[in-house]
DNA sequence: GTAGGGTTAG
């Protein structure tokens, strides 16, 4: 026999296994066989109906019943209808202020209102983004609630008020409002995300001070944000105190430490934290996925995310945009599609962070014209995905386009940030556009208040010195409001290199020596910059130098992508299986270069310190080997995507010029900072690189 | 009814 007790009791348990829709169902059942609902009926359906939160009727429906039930006058039922408003409000998109206005008028109608009635309101307004009138709610408050003041700080501090939430803080400290471990995780998270990196110290101090006996609840989550503020602020040795000290971890704490590491940028640290974390998840995933790909580890990034979804867990779109990411540091292309249609079926394709990282992906595996389409089709675009695309143009030589792309970029009203310049200024340098480049470092801090840093310098310096205008450069380092450091030397001497200004060359290799000497790449341009001007002396002295101090050149490699498979070269490789078919191949290849006037330039030999055999070891570079690789391998005319981890030699990039011709097709070689594209015995570039 | 861990651009 079936009555109110029993129905009841079904209905909660059915809300309880957060079954919302079978619980209404049951409700409905239940009114339709004549059974009058009663208070905890009505408390029972209600959060139901909160947990289901799609339809604004069902909330109408709802209070309906209620009172014409005549029993729902009660606070609890009425606090329990505010909520379903409340919840409906913040998942739905159109008539969530409705939602909220309906809400309002029930509280308003309240014959008694509690605690709960306030803080429902006032989390519903703070959820719906409208903190000004949960902040009118919290003022209007008697009773000076703790758990309403936390609902308020959190509401400030996830809508980037900061300085607000503190604001609260301190106020609750004058009124005498008891803090809770809810209070202090929001400040210090405030702290940690606002740059306020004493204020949330302060907090640190006070709680140590004041907090008798912690409950290890309080010590797990305070701790928790505690290593996430001393992470973020780069004081890492303090997270790892504080996270040592712990009485009890929880995945928070490991995740938060293992960000710590990430954002340090000491990916071996993260890599075994990983390793030893007790348990992990989602987050965990995607942090070290993305720390990978961001470190230049594309293998090992998509290895970890293939791993990942082997393990049953479904990756979320930042899992998705890392493993993006790291097709795009491989230059894997096809892996980088397959992610991409994936990612259409899944309907993640939508997400900012995916598109952002798509674009890149398009634009680093030689493609920026599908990277453009990607950035034209994306339903919301942010700076970051407007940085992607001039990034791309810059990176493909078009300095024009990018210079274009800003300009609609400043139309639009979206502002401009420190990294837009850092991308405008090296698309000018690529570009040879140096009167753009210098009105931009003006517009930079003139109109948009933003300061310069020494990588923005270090772009100017480059810019200039690679137009060869020295004297411009030297003045502007003069101007530099603190001591330049290695970029800036750097920038300075790569210059000098391709002007052979040797002079400045040396003076700016002798500050990179004392700044880090064990630096290769000073050693490798110096005496390239030497062999250029013919002083052989002066190059063995370098050499020397080199092997005394121990310090080896990093070893030039080259890859291609061949059917979803990377195959890498090495200078003089000796290690690929097909590696005697391609030293034929070349054979061949240069004999016919040569009938078009090809003479290969020993001057770039000067690498390979030990080769005797000048022009065989230029035969062996490592991006001709992936090239030649490539034109056997791939079907006719398709286009060939080598990649390199340092610059393109001077030799290659004349050889490449030649072999377009000899083969009739493109060849795009990415090196480590920019493209070339290969058509018809000419270079994107027109050597200006 | 309140908290603490993530992404994409250079």
């Amino acid at each position: 026999m079936r009555d109110t007790v029993c129905y009841n009791a079904m209905i909660t348990c059915y809300s309880h296994n957060h079954d919302g829709h079978a619980a209404i169902e049951l409700f409905r059942d239940m009114l339709w066989n004549k059974f009058g609902p009663d208070n905890f009926t009505f408390s029972s359906v209600l959060s139901a109906l909160a947990l289901v939160a799609d339809d604004e009727r069902h909330c109408h429906q709802m209070h309906c019943v209620v009172l014409k039930s005549g029993t729902g006058l009660v606070t609890s039922v009425l606090n329990a209808l505010i909520s379903a408003y409340v919840k409906c409000a913040s998942s739905a998109v159109a008539s969530s202020s409705l939602l909220m206005a309906s809400a309002r008028k029930l509280f308003d109608e309240m014959p008694a209102k509690d605690e709960l009635s306030w803080t429902t309101m006032i989390t519903g307004y703070v959820r719906n983004d409208d903190l000004d009138s949960a902040r009118e709610f919290l003022d209007g408050m008697t009773e000076k609630l703790v758990v309403a003041w936390n609902a308020m700080i959190s509401g400030y501090v996830h809508h980037g008020l900061f300085e607000e939430a503190f604001e609260m803080f301190r106020k609750m400290l004058l009124m005498g409002i008891q803090q809770d471990e809810y209070t202090y995780t929001s400040v210090i998270s405030a702290s940690a995300n606002g740059g306020m990196f004493q204020y949330g110290r302060q907090v640190h101090a006070y709680i140590v001070r004041t907090v008798v006996r912690p409950s290890t609840d309080f010590l797990l989550s305070v701790n928790n944000a505690l290593v996430t503020l001393y992470s973020k602020c780069s004081k890492l040795d303090e997270a790892q105190e504080i996270f040592n000290m712990m009485p009890i971890r929880d995945l928070v704490s490991w995740n938060a430490i293992l960000s710590g590491y990430v954002n340090a940028g000491h990916i071996e640290e993260a890599r075994s934290i990983f390793r030893e974390m007790p348990e992990k998840n989602l987050l965990t995933w995607t942090v070290m996925i993305s720390a990978l790909a961001q470190n230049g580890f594309g293998e090992e990034g998509l290895k970890l995310f293939n791993q990942m979804k082997l393990e049953g867990l479904d990756p979320c779109d930042y899992a998705y945009a890392g493993a993006v990411t790291s097709c795009a540091v491989l230059g894997s292309l096809e892996n980088g599609r397959q992610l991409h249609s994936q990612l259409v079926r899944l309907g993640h394709d939508s997400s900012l962070s995916v598109g952002n990282a798509l674009i890149t992906m398009y634009a680093r595996c030689g493609l920026s014209e599908d990277a453009y389409s990607m950035f034209l089709t994306m339903p919301y675009v942010d700076s970051v995905s407007w940085n992607a695309m001039i990034a791309a143009l810059a990176q493909h030589g078009h300095g024009a386009q990018a210079i274009d792309l800003f300009e609609q970029m400043l139309k639009e009203d979206i502002l401009p940030d420190r990294i837009t310049f850092l991308t405008i200024l090296s698309a000018c340098s690529h570009a040879g556009l140096v009167k753009q480049g210098c009105h931009y470092f003006e517009t930079m801090c003139g109109s948009y208040g933003i300061t310069p840093g020494e990588d923005h310098y270090a772009r100017m310096v480059d810019l200039l010195c690679r137009a060869g205008k020295f004297s411009e450069a030297k003045n502007l380092i003069e101007s530099m409001p603190f001591e330049p450091g290695a970029p800036i030397w750097e920038a300075l001497l790569a210059g000098c290199r391709i002007h052979g200004n040797l002079e400045l060359g040396i003076q700016a290799a002798d500050r990179l020596f004392k700044l880090m000497p064990q630096h290769d790449g000073t050693y490798i341009l110096l005496s390239n910059m030497y062999a250029t001007l013919g002083r052989w002396d002066d190059v063995s002295k370098v050499r020397m130098l080199m092997r005394e101090r121990g310090i080896k050149k990093e070893p030039g490699c080259s890859w291609i992508e061949v059917e979803s498979n990377v195959h890498v070269f090495l200078v003089d490789d000796t290690v690929h299986p097909e590696i005697q078919a391609v030293y034929n191949y070349l054979e061949q290849m240069v004999l016919e270069m040569r009938k078009l006037g090809y003479v290969p330039d020993t001057k770039f030999v000067l690498h390979d310190m030990e080769s005797e055999h000048k022009e065989y070891a230029l035969s062996t570079h490592s991006e001709k080997l992936a090239v030649v690789f490539g034109i056997m391998k791939l079907p006719p005319g398709a286009t060939i995507r080598v990649f390199k981890n340092l610059r393109i030699c001077g030799d290659c990039h004349n050889a490449f010029k030649f072999i377009s011709k000899v083969v009739e097709r493109e060849i795009v070689v990415r090196d480590g900072k920019r493209f070339h594209h290969f058509r018809n015995g000419e270079c994107s570039c027109r050597d200006y690189w």
